[in-house]
DNA sequence: CGGCAT
DNA sequence: CGTAT
DNA sequence: GCCG
């Protein structure tokens, strides 16, 4: 063999890919990105065989498994002295190896299926743009024909050389197995003439598993107001408009995952050429105005005959209300643009090198095309996530087999619920003297893996997982199943025998998981026979969860994010308020609206803890969560705004009609409060409660320490709950986080009123331990007259404003070390930050006075009393503790901060900024002209009984409002 | 159509 | 981005 | 989602 040019990588990469090719595999592409940067310059074969390649290396240096395919362990060993040879090259590449191994952990290798119809690309574009002549390059890869004008679409059967570099003859020697592989499909060319253009467009729609489209424009006319630019921009708009829609359409089976458009710039090679940059924004601004000239109509008639003037009218290309046309809109409907210039003519192989590398890209193979996947996974949780996570549906064939019993027999079927017992987990909670320490090293990954390892779900356990179950019950679901082709994940050690035995071997004892991929439209088919969310961790109901909800892709397909709303409602109500004028619905009749309910903000009028609305109340509170977890920040205000008003109603609302009398409540609301009327509930509520995807966040969002947006982030890993948080995700929890999963119920427990008091005592007694003459108010739900609350809201306060200065970090230590608090969640300076000192927030505060205080600490707290007789270990819960300490000269800020509900705070500071121009928080009161500390309740003196409601007192009195009592605040 | 608490 | 009200 |  040539070795003397060759790095050793090439020739061990050609070894491996021989074998891999003897057993008729096909490493899995998706791999492609992470390696790119290694082996950019030969694009193919070699760099999927490197993903390949990385497993290997994985695990040998973890060496678990023995287990190493003789065949391969020549070239591994020259592949060792490599990475350890100090070269630059190895080096370079053992720190990728050990950059990308996690991801390397999945699915690898897979087999191609038997697919029916070869990918296909279009070639499309203007006529003179030298579609025909890449056709015939692409097919004979070398001599481009001369040109033609086609009058019907042309289709060639190409092979793409697996290593496009082979081309060049680069690094070819005689000996490559690789020379044989090649990997073939469909390039179809289109006519460039106007009037056929419909043919064109017919083949997006019509080509079964179409991989991309190339649109080859002549780069040498495309100046600014050229014919050529108008002419190309118009023929690209449309022909965008026809993947946009069939990408729209989004979960029909004919619509490819993803749907790349190349458009080649030819010609390159002239001078009166532009440049590829230039050709995509002359294109984009070109675009622009076709879409704008569309839209109204005037262009109809220009472009061509036939189909698409009729249905053309209400499309629009791109991002809706958007300005500019950008290709990157596109990406929204998984379509990628990418314009590279080459020339066909052109003598020198690297013209047309970005065009292959882009067409290579696009006929990758996907997951959903695999039929095998083999991995270093053993157990099938883990596989269903790592499916969720790159989008795969599948059903397990397993619990359908179950589903199929059961109808038969009546059995039921045996709910073994298949959590691994999580003595993994306890490594990293280690519990000492009754004080936690979250393990936050690493060191617990070691067993993890292992447990994983010998995890009862692996190995040959699951032999009889589907050929065993022979056919004595010879269910009709089953055999319907036998015929549909499944998706298999298999260990790899199936790889490494069958390489050893020189032949495939039998994939029993190394089935980990058989699912049938889900066709996109057979919703109603899963629906039917199964029961959704019951069985924690049963793959086909989360794989039906998946499919119902996917409310990511589906919705975003149209607009922008922001209009993306979950307005699924089943019964749509009727769209406008009828106006039946029963007595019910005449104004008239109306109890009297309270003055105080004309007020905008709710800060000016009385919210009682609880109204006659209260049900109606708690369902509006549920959409309004669904949007915090929808990342709808503003239809959360929306809702926070108009619940706040109709806890202010005193009275039992009767009708939509007087729903619209209150602030913050319009149409929308007025129409929940009818079909809350009619039904009992609304349909908004009751979705979302189905929703699984949702119920999941919101499980996920309560944990303290996550909220909306890593709810949606660890959603998206594929994590399903918190056991997969823990499982999958432990070591990149945040400590809190961490803390916050170990106590979830915990905290999630109600705190009656008179333990909230007690904790209160204690810790105003311990504040007077360290420094005598400190006074305690508790603030929060507890002050509003919550007879559960959620946490303790704990405010501390002293006369001399020497005490409160960096007193936190005092009483935190101290009730720590006497074992009340368990954990310091968070220590906050947020105060400091403008300080206790009057200081202008605007202005860089001058140093040296004071502003180094610590005004709250957010703690776990554990009453340390039990009785010592009857338990072993304290028994007592963990509640969550907020201490806060204010300095006395704006105690009364501090109190009205921390007291008020939700809505109340945003409207306090809302009606100070529009009424007195002045921004308001908890540690004071500021100009907003001139930054200047306003001393509010400075007019109260003294510090006896009494004083600090007196200060808050003062305070609603500066600010023009009138007194409320704590729970006149219960806005939600 | 911008703004929405700090 | 999380927490607090 | 409502207000100015």
């Amino acid at each position: 063999m040539q070795v003397a040019t060759q790095p050793l990588t090439n020739l061990f990469l050609r070894a491996l890919y021989y074998n891999v090719q003897r057993l008729g595999l096909h490493i899995h592409p998706y791999l492609q990105k992470t390696i790119r940067p290694l082996s950019a310059s030969q694009p193919s074969s070699c760099s999927l065989v490197l993903g390949y390649l990385q497993l290997l290396f994985w695990s040998r240096v973890n060496d678990r498994e023995s287990v190493h395919p003789s065949a391969l362990m020549s070239s591994i060993k020259e592949w060792m002295h490599l990475v350890f040879d100090p070269s630059p090259l190895g080096l370079a590449i053992a720190i990728i190896l050990a950059l990308s191994i996690p991801i390397f952990l999945h699915t690898v290798v897979f087999r191609a299926s038997g697919l029916t119809t070869l990918p296909t690309i279009l070639l499309i574009g203007p006529s003179g743009s030298g579609k025909t002549a890449l056709l015939t390059l692409f097919e004979r890869e070398n001599k481009p024909a001369t040109t033609h004008t086609s009058q019907a679409p042309l289709t060639a059967e190409c092979s793409l050389p697996v290593d496009t570099v082979a081309a060049s003859n680069k690094y070819r020697s005689v000996n490559d197995p690789t020379n044989q592989v090649h990997k073939k499909f469909l390039l179809v060319d289109t006519p460039g003439h106007g009037k056929l253009r419909h043919h064109a467009f017919q083949n997006v729609t019509n080509t079964s598993n179409l991989r991309g489209v190339i649109f080859v424009v002549d780069a040498t006319t495309l100046g600014a107001g050229e014919e050529g630019l108008r002419e190309a921009a118009d023929y690209l708009h449309d022909l965008l408009i026809v993947m946009q829609k069939l990408m729209g359409e989004g979960k029909s089976s004919k619509a490819p995952k993803e749907l790349p458009i190349l458009i080649a710039a030819n010609k390159m090679d002239l001078f009166t050429a532009l440049p590829a940059a230039l050709v995509k924004s002359s294109l984009e601004r070109e675009i622009t105005k076709v879409r704008v000239s569309r839209s109204k109509g005037l262009l109809d008639s220009g472009v061509g005959l036939g189909d698409e003037q009729d249905e053309e009218k209400d499309d629009w290309l791109g991002e809706m209300g958007s300005e500019d046309f950008k290709f990157s809109q596109m990406e929204e409907f998984d379509i990628s643009v990418e314009v590279a210039g080459g020339n066909v003519l052109g003598a020198d192989g690297a013209s047309t090198e970005s065009w292959w590398r882009w067409k290579i890209g696009a006929l990758r193979y996907n997951i959903h095309e695999a039929e095998i996947a083999v991995g270093k996974i053993g157990r099938k949780p883990r596989v269903a996530m790592e499916l969720r996570r790159l989008k795969m549906t599948t059903i397990d064939v397993e619990s359908l087999e179950k589903e199929g019993e059961k109808k038969e027999s009546g059995a039921q079927a045996v709910s073994r619920k298949k959590r691994k017992t999580r003595d993994g987990k306890r490594g990293k909670i280690e519990i000492s003297e009754g004080k936690e320490v979250i393990n936050l090293d690493g060191s617990s990954t070691e067993d993890e893996t292992a447990s994983e390892t010998e995890s009862e779900d692996g190995g040959p356990a699951r032999k009889k997982l589907k050929s065993s179950t022979e056919p004595s019950t010879p269910s009709q679901a089953k055999k319907d199943l036998e015929k549909i082709r499944t998706f298999k994940v298999l260990k790899v050690d199936w790889y490494y025998d069958s390489v050893k035995a020189g032949k495939i071997l039998p994939m029993d004892g190394y089935l980990v998981y058989e699912g049938r991929p889900v066709q996109e439209p057979a919703q109603d088919l899963i629906s039917t026979n199964a029961s959704p969310p019951s069985r924690g961790s049963d793959i086909l109901a989360r794989a039906v969860a998946d499919a119902k909800s996917s409310p990511s892709t589906a919705y975003m397909k149209h607009g922008n994010a922001r209009y993306h709303k979950p307005t699924k409602s089943v019964t749509r109500p009727t769209h406008l308020l009828h106006q039946t004028t029963s007595e019910h619905d005449d104004p008239e009749k109306f109890p009297p609206l309270p003055d105080y309910l004309t007020k905008l903000y709710s800060c000016e009028r009385p919210t009682p803890l609880h109204s006659p609305n209260d049900e109606f109340i708690n369902l509006l509170k549920k959409i309004k969560t669904a949007r915090q977890l929808n990342s709808d920040a503003i239809g959360v205000r929306a809702y926070s705004t108009l619940i706040a008003s109709i806890a202010a109603y005193p009275y039992k609302l009767t009708s939509p009609t007087e729903v619209l009398r209150l602030p913050g409540c319009d149409q929308k609301t007025a129409l929940l409060f009818q079909q809350y009327q009619q039904t009992g509930t609304l349909a908004e509520v009751t979705d979302v409660e189905n929703d699984a995807r949702m119920k999941v966040l919101l499980d996920f969002y309560n944990i303290w320490g996550v909220g909306d947006h890593t709810a949606r982030e660890f959603y998206s890993r594929g994590w399903r709950d918190r056991d997969d948080i823990i499982e999958y995700g432990w070591e990149r929890l945040t400590r809190v986080q961490q803390i916050g999963v170990k106590y979830y119920d915990e905290f999630l427990t109600p705190i009656p009123a008179a333990e909230v008091e007690d904790i209160g005592a204690v810790v105003l007694k311990e504040a007077n331990e360290i420094i005598p003459g400190y006074q305690m108010v508790i603030v929060g739900g507890h002050r509003r007259g919550k007879p559960f609350s959620g946490d303790v809201d704990i405010m501390l306060t002293h006369p001399d404003p020497e005490a409160t200065l960096n007193f936190v970090p005092l009483i935190t230590d101290r009730l720590e070390e006497l074992g009340w608090v368990t954990n310091v969640l968070q220590h906050s300076l947020a105060n400091s930050a403008r300080g206790q000192a009057p200081v202008a927030y605007k202005s860089p505060r001058p140093s040296g006075s004071g502003f180094d205080t610590m005004d709250k600490a957010l703690v776990v707290w554990r009453d340390i009393r039990y009785d010592k007789a009857k338990h072993e270990k304290n028994p007592n819960i963990h509640r969550r503790v907020d201490i806060i300490i204010t300095p006395w000269k704006t105690a009364g800020c501090g109190i009205l901060g921390w007291s008020g509900g939700t809505t109340f705070q945003r409207d306090l500071r809302r009606y100070v900024r529009k009424v007195k121009d002045w921004k308001f928080d908890s540690s004071g009161m500021r100009d907003r002209r001139d930054g200047e500390w306003l001393d509010l309740e400075g007019s109260v003196v003294g510090w006896g009984e009494g004083k600090l409601r007196e200060k808050e007192m003062k305070v609603f009195e500066m600010c023009g409002l009138a007194w409320r009592e704590p729970w006149e605040r219960c806005t939600g």
